[in-house]
DNA sequence: GTGGCTGGTGCAATCGTTTGCACATAACCA
DNA sequence: TGGTTATGTGCAAACGATTGCACCAGCCAC
C-alpha cells in the first residue's frame, strides 16, 4: 500500500535516484535528439523508470531553461463568431501532434485590446502567434515579425507582406460567384462589400471590381454599398440603402454569409423575396446557412484547413533557425455552393441542373 | 537613438541595478501584496523604473518557483459546436480580468481523449480545470477533485457531486416547453431524448418523465426514443424511429436544438410539416435557430453566464488555501423562447401575437 | 607500452523569481 | 542612556530542467 495522498511531483532527480545515474543523463535520455549520447542499456533503463514513476517534464523550468513554451497564442475577433471556431480547432489538431498548446483571447475588433493581448501572451513567452483579428494596416504586427517573433495571420492579411499569412482565394470566389449568376442570367448585380480595412473585405471587393466588366456586367457605381462590419445588422442597412437609392438589381453579392442573411431579411421586408425577386450570395459557408430559408448560395472556404496550415506553418517557422525562414503566404482554394438563394432571372421556362427550375415569370 | 535590433528582456535584476536596490526588494515592491514591506518612496521608484524599462514579469520563472501558471485547462467536445464558444467565450472574460488564461482542447466526444488532454494540461501545471466534455460517470475526473485540483464541470455535470458544476436548470427547461405544448393543445407529445449518459440527456429527460403526468400528457412508452448524439442525424434517425413504430403525436419534444433540426428535416422528408402537422421544440437556443425555416420554439442558456461564473468560481477556488471550499453546485435559469416551430393543435384558421394562442378543441 | 581518441557520464552553472532569514538602523520606552 | 522592538532591506537558497565542459575509461595504432 503506497497510497501517499499528497503526490510529490517527480522530477529527473527522483528517476536519477531510482536508476542511479545523474540527472543529466536522465534529461539526454529522455530526449529523442540526445539519446544516441546515452548507452542504449542505461537509456532504456531510465526510459522505463521514467515511465514507471510516471515522470512528467515540469513545462515551467523547460521554460526558464530554454526560452521555449511550446505554447502559442491566438487571437480572434470573437470566438462567438461562427468563421472561427474551425479555423481554430484546425490550429488545435496542428498543434496537438507537436506538443504545442494554443492560448486564445478575443478583441471584440477593438484594436487596443489585440495589442493587450498580444502583450499578455508575450509576457507569457508564448512561441508564435496566430492572428485572425489583424486590419490592413497594423504596424503594431509588422513590428512583431520584424522583431523575429514567429507570426500568422489567419483568414485575413496585414498589407504589408513581411507577415506570413494562410488565406483563402477571395477573388477567386467572387469570380465564381458572378460566374454563377451570370449563367443565370442576371446583368444587373449589386455587392454589399465588407469592411475595406480588412484583408478579406477589400479583396472580395476589388475582385467584383475586377470581374465585373470584363463579365458583361452593369458597372454602376450605385450597385455598391459598404458595409461597416460583417454583421447581419449592416446587411440590413445595406440593403436600405440600395432601395433607398433607387438602384435597380436582380442579384446582390454580399461579402459574407451574415450579410447576406441580413440582406434577405431586409428584402423580404420591403416585401422583395429571395430568390424569386432577387438572387443573394453569402460567402464562408458558415454552419447553419444550409439549413436557412431560402437555404444560401455561397463561397465555401475551408476554414479548419486554413488554421490547420497555419498551425503547422507556425510551428515549422518557430522550430527552424532564427531568421531562417521568409514570410509564407498560403492561398486555399475555395469552392462554389450552390443552394436556393440564387435563381435564374427572366427565364421563361425550362433549363437545367445546377439549381432552382426557374419557371418565373418575367417581372 | 537606442535602436537595439536585438531586444533582451528586461528582468528583476535590470531593474533593480536601475533603482540601485536588490532584487528582492523590487520583487516585493511589485507585488501588491507584500508592497507595505517597503519604504513608499523606494517602492515608487521601483514602480516608475519598471515601467519605464518596461519590465514584465518571466512566467516560467514564477511558475517554476511558485507552482502557480495562471492557467487553466478547458476541455470541450468540440469548439466547432456552437453550444460551446459562448461558454469558452464566457470563461475567458472571467479569467481575463484576473491575469489568468485558457489553454483548450476538444476530445470529440471520446473520453480516452478527454483524459490524455487532463494529462497534457496538468504536466502544464495548470492551476485548475473546466470540462465541459464529462460523462456522467467520470472515475477520473473525481478523481481529479479528490486529489486536491480545482474543477468544474460546465453544462455537464458528473453524478458525484463533489465535482463543483455550473449548469442549467433543466426540468424547469422541459417543464417550460411541456407547459408552453399544453397551453397549445397538444396532449400527444414525443421525446427525443439525449444521450443518457450525458447528465444534460438524463436530467431533460428526467424532466419529461416527471412532468407529462401530472400535466395530463399521454405517457405512453412509444413516445420516447433516445439519441445516441446531440446532433441532426440522430436527430433524423429518431424521428424515423418514431414514424416507423406508429406512434402518434402532434408534438416532439428534443433534448437539444441540433436533434430538433434534425427531426425537422426528416418529419419533412415524410410530408409532415412543423409546425402544421407537428409542433418541435428545441434546447440551448443556439445561434442561427432564429432565422431556420421554421424559427425554432427553445429554451434559452446563459451560455456565457455558464462560462463566466465557472471562471469566477475556478479563480475563487484556486486562490483560496487549499481544502478550504466545498464543490459548490451553480444552477442558472433558463428562458423559453417561443417561436415559429410550434403551434396550436387543430388551429383550423387565423391566429396571432404570441405564436398562436390556443383557439384549440379540446381532443 | 605509451599517446591520442572517442564515447559515455558526471559536474556545476544557469535561467528569473520568490521568500525565510539575518542584519542593520531607527524608534521607542523606561 | 541602554535595551528592546519595529521596520526596511539584503542574502542566498531554492524551484527543475538544460547543456558546455571536464573527466575517465577503454580502445586502437604506432
Amino acid at each position: 500500500m503506497q497510497k501517499t495522498s499528497i503526490k510529490k511531483r517527480v522530477t529527473l532527480k527522483d528517476v536519477a535516484n531510482a536508476v542511479g545515474v545523474h540527472v543529466s543523463t536522465v534529461s539526454r535520455a529522455l530526449d529523442p535528439r540526445t539519446r544516441h549520447l546515452i548507452t542504449p542499456e542505461v537509456a532504456e533503463q531510465i526510459l522505463k523508470a521514467s515511465e514507471r514513476l510516471d515522470y512528467r517534464q515540469n513545462a515551467a523550468a523547460y521554460s526558464l531553461k530554454t526560452n521555449r513554451t511550446r505554447t502559442i497564442g491566438v487571437v480572434v475577433p470573437d470566438i462567438t463568431n461562427p468563421v472561427f471556431p474551425p479555423i481554430i480547432r484546425g490550429v488545435e489538431d496542428a498543434l496537438a501532434s507537436r506538443g504545442y498548446v494554443a492560448i486564445l483571447g478575443n478583441t471584440d475588433g477593438d484594436m487596443r485590446r489585440e495589442t493587450g493581448l498580444v502583450e499578455t501572451f508575450r509576457s507569457r513567452g508564448v512561441d508564435g502567434l496566430i492572428l485572425a483579428s489583424v486590419e490592413r494596416e497594423d504596424a503594431a504586427v509588422s513590428k512583431l515579425a520584424a522583431e523575429g517573433l514567429p507570426v500568422i495571420t489567419v483568414n485575413r492579411r496585414v498589407d504589408d507582406s513581411t507577415v506570413a499569412s494562410v488565406v483563402n482565394d477571395e477573388a477567386e470566389g467572387i469570380r465564381r460567384v458572378l460566374t454563377h449568376l451570370v449563367s443565370l442570367g442576371h446583368r444587373r448585380v449589386a455587392n454589399i462589400a465588407g469592411p475595406q480595412s480588412l484583408s478579406t473585405g477589400a479583396a472580395r471587393y476589388a475582385g467584383f471590381e475586377k470581374y465585373r466588366g470584363p463579365m458583361g456586367l452593369a458597372d454602376d457605381r450605385g450597385l455598391v454599398v459598404f458595409a461597416n462590419a460583417f454583421n447581419e445588422a449592416e446587411g440590413e442597412r445595406c440593403v436600405e440603402e440600395l432601395l433607398a437609392s433607387g438602384a435597380e438589381f436582380t442579384a446582390i453579392v454580399c461579402s459574407n454569409d451574415r450579410l447576406a442573411v441580413g440582406a434577405i431579411a431586409a428584402l423580404s421586408r420591403h416585401g422583395r423575396r429571395c430568390p424569386e425577386d432577387v438572387s443573394v450570395t453569402g460567402y464562408n459557408d458558415m454552419p447553419m446557412v444550409e439549413r436557412m430559408q431560402p437555404p444560401l448560395t455561397t463561397i465555401r472556404i475551408q476554414s479548419n484547413k486554413v488554421g490547420f496550415e497555419a498551425g503547422q506553418l507556425l510551428v515549422q517557422m518557430i522550430e527552424r533557425p532564427p531568421g531562417e525562414y521568409v514570410a509564407e503566404h498560403i492561398v486555399l482554394p475555395i469552392e462554389l455552393i450552390v443552394r436556393g438563394s440564387t435563381r435564374a432571372i427572366h427565364a421563361p421556362n425550362g433549363q437545367d441542373g445546377d439549381t432552382a427550375k426557374p419557371r418565373v415569370r418575367p417581372l
